[in-house]
RNA sequence: GGCGACAUAGCCAAGCGGUAAGGCACGAGUCUGCAAAACUCUGAUUCCCCGGUUCGAUUCCGGGUGUCGCCU
């Protein structure tokens, strides 16, 4: 049998992502499939620009918009929720269109990542975090080259606390090795047939324009109230980590004037746009739309002879 | 107009006679179960300009320019 046909919209936060996957949802008969790690979050709407339903158009929308901000989320998670939704999707006849910021979650996806193993146990890695900070960068590596050498090299470069954890926990809960775990897990190359579509600019100062735009946009529309209202429930780590509500904190504190924490904000939001631009840069079979030279109409034209050409539609 | 203070990287800023700390921003990058997270790397042939003292000046002296404060 072929494989299942995928179309996949990445890029930037504030590229047009939203936009474009909808018309060509509209066009193909879509779906989408959000890989967006906080807008599957319910109430977090503003900050994560989520999309309305005018804006959502009818067209089914995936992964988005069902999980209660106070329940953790993963990769892991989010690859076998998204693979189910692509089985139904493909089950109606239906094109199957995944649109997201989230790197991570779409290489997981896409690449076939495999995450049977080594799950996480929430007690284990509080023991295993406090131990690291007691004994520091340093010695912990001295103890992950006791049992994985190689991976006690590859993380004295960055000396990432959270990986240095990760590749811990992965020992003591499995047995194996990250370096073992790893190779068996980087998968069979892809069970899917996608295309991927790139949205960015060749000015950043165009996209950073937009990013600010839209800061001042959400603003207009609520956001102050909906940070107000998150810090009111309770909520995971996953959700905590948004760009929208911690930056207006000091504001709803009384610590620092609206203003400044606006520009934290965007701050923040530009610094995210440039790691997720990091990030897609190095996948080479990312075909790229530069939104600062073509209009949405050029954009969507081009990608839409794209799909067919690729995927043989008439 | 008089008096005083200050002029160091895009911004904040230490040094005050021995060859330019640090922080922030920007930029570059890492990434296999919190990823909108976490983490790594990177900048001044030169300290406002001109002259002087000195073996040696960002540091001391004189002059200029600029900024700020106070006074009239």
């Amino acid at each position: 049998m072929s494989m299942q046909n995928i179309v996949a919209v990445i890029g930037p936060t504030a590229s047009g992502k939203t936009a474009l996957s909808v018309e060509l949802a509209k066009h193909f008969s879509g779906e989408i499939i959000s890989a967006d790690s906080m807008q599957i979050y319910k109430t977090m709407d503003i900050a994560t620009a989520k999309p309305t339903e005018d804006e959502k158009q009818g067209v089914p929308h995936h992964l988005m918009d069902f999980l209660d901000p106070c329940e953790e989320f993963s990769v892991a998670r989010f690859c076998e929720l998204a693979k189910t939704a692509i089985t139904d999707i493909a089950a109606r006849d239906h094109l199957p269109i995944v649109t997201g910021g989230t790197g991570l979650y779409v290489d997981a996806l896409l690449g076939d990542m495999q995450f049977e193993e080594a799950q996480v146990d929430p007690v284990l890695r509080a023991t295993i975090t406090a131990e690291v900070e007691e004994r520091g960068i340093d010695k912990t590596l001295d103890y992950i080259r006791t049992f994985d050498p190689a991976s006690a090299d590859r993380l004295s470069i960055g000396r990432n606390p959270k990986r240095l954890i990760r590749c811990i926990e992965v020992y003591l809960s499995t047995g194996m090795t990250q370096t073992q775990l790893n190779e068996k897990q980087t998968g069979s190359g892809s069970a899917y047939h996608a295309i991927r579509l790139g949205l960015t600019a060749h000015d950043r100062e165009f996209l950073y324009e937009r990013i600010n735009r839209r800061v001042d946009l959400m603003m207009e529309n609520g956001l102050l109230e909906e940070a107000r209202r998150f810090y009111q429930l309770q909520s995971g780590d996953t959700a905590s980590a948004a760009i929208g509500y911690k930056e207006l904190l000091p504001y709803l504190g009384g610590e620092l004037d609206l203003d400044i924490c606006v520009a934290n904000l965007k701050r923040a939001t530009r610094r995210y746009a440039k790691r997720q631009m990091t990030w897609f840069k190095r996948d080479e079979s990312i075909h790229w739309f530069h939104i600062d030279e073509l209009s949405f109409d050029e954009v969507l034209g081009e990608a839409t002879a794209m799909i067919k050409k690729e995927f043989h539609y008439e």
